[in-house]
DNA sequence: GTAATTGCAAAGGATTTGCTCTGGT
DNA sequence: ACCAGAGCAAATCCTTTGCAATTAC
C-alpha cells in the first residue's frame, strides 16, 4: 500500500463523490421514513413524489449508503432486503412490527457479551452476529380485527 | 406459540403421507450432514451418492420438513436458505462458521429474557426473534492462508 | 384404482452487471 | 475535458408453479 519512491504526497484520496439530483432524493426520502422500506418500494415512493430516478440507481445507492453504515438493513423471510436511516452510529439491533413495518433502535450489551462469550467458548473468531426482535406493536395489536 | 405435537398419533387425518425413495434419500443425507447446507447444495450431493432426485423435489420436501420443525433453516446474506437437520426439539439459536458451515446450536437463556423484556417496554405482543452468530471456526482460522 | 408425489420446463421476483450516455466539477 | 454516476436491458440466482407422468398403498 505504501508508495515508496515517488514522493511523500499526501493521500488525497480522488474518492471524489458527486452530488446528484438522484442521491439527494433517495437521501431525502429516506430522511421522510422512519420504517425499513425496500427497494423497489422506495423507488416506487420517488416516482410518486415526480422524481425521475432509476431502478438500477436505487439499488446502487442504497447499497453504497449501506456499506458506508448510514442505513440499517434487514432482510425479510421473503427474500426481500429493507433499508432505513440509521439513528445512531454504533452497535444496535432493531425490534420491528411486522404488521406496520415501524421499528425501534435497540441496544443490548448483556447479547454482546454473550455471543462473544459463546463464540470464544466454542473457539471462533472474527465473529459478528444477528439479532432482530419482531412483533406486533401496540397500535397494530389493539384493533378489534382478529 | 410454539406447536405442541406432543406425540398425537390419532390422526383422523385422512392426509395419506407416502414415503417414497426420494424423500427417505434426503432424510439419509440430513442425517448424515452436520452442516447447513443449501437446497442445490443437497441435490448435487444426493447425485453424487447415485440417487435420482429432483432438484423441485428438494426444494419441496425441504419446505415441508421445515415447516414441520424437523429441519432448522437459516438465511445467508446471499440470499439462500440452508437447513440442517434440527437436533433439540427446543428453541435454539446458532453458531455457524461462515467459512466450512459448522453450525453449534446454542442457548441463551439472557437473550431470550432481554428479548421480551425490550419487547414488552415497548408495547409490543405476539414477540419472536431471530439470533445468529457468525464467525469462524477453530478449524478454518488455523491455515497459513494470508 | 386413486390420490399423493415426482420433476421437467417455465415462470417469478429480487438484485446485479454490461455498457453507454449524461452531467458534475 | 474527464470521470463518477445514471440507468436501460439483459443476465443471474434462488425458489416456486403448472402440469403430465409415475408410483405408493
Amino acid at each position: 500500500m505504501s508508495a515508496p519512491g515517488g514522493g511523500a504526497h499526501a493521500d488525497t484520496r480522488s474518492t471524489h463523490e458527486r452530488s446528484t439530483r438522484q442521491k439527494r432524493a433517495l437521501a431525502a426520502l429516506l430522511e421522510d421514513s422512519d420504517e425499513f422500506r425496500s427497494a423497489q418500494d422506495l423507488h416506487a415512493a420517488l416516482r410518486s413524489r415526480g422524481e425521475t430516478v432509476g431502478l438500477t440507481t436505487v439499488y446502487n445507492q442504497l447499497r453504497v449508503l449501506a456499506d458506508a453504515g448510514a442505513l440499517d438493513a434487514i432482510r425479510g423471510e421473503d427474500g426481500e432486503t429493507r433499508y432505513r436511516r440509521c439513528a445512531t452510529g454504533g452497535h444496535h439491533h432493531h425490534l420491528v412490527c411486522l404488521s406496520c413495518g415501524k421499528a425501534v433502535e435497540v441496544e443490548g450489551p448483556e447479547v454482546e457479551l454473550w455471543a462473544a462469550r459463546v463464540a470464544r467458548s466454542h473457539g471462533f473468531v472474527d465473529v459478528s452476529h444477528t439479532v432482530e426482535i419482531l412483533g406486533t406493536c401496540d397500535q397494530c395489536a389493539r384493533p378489534a380485527a382478529q
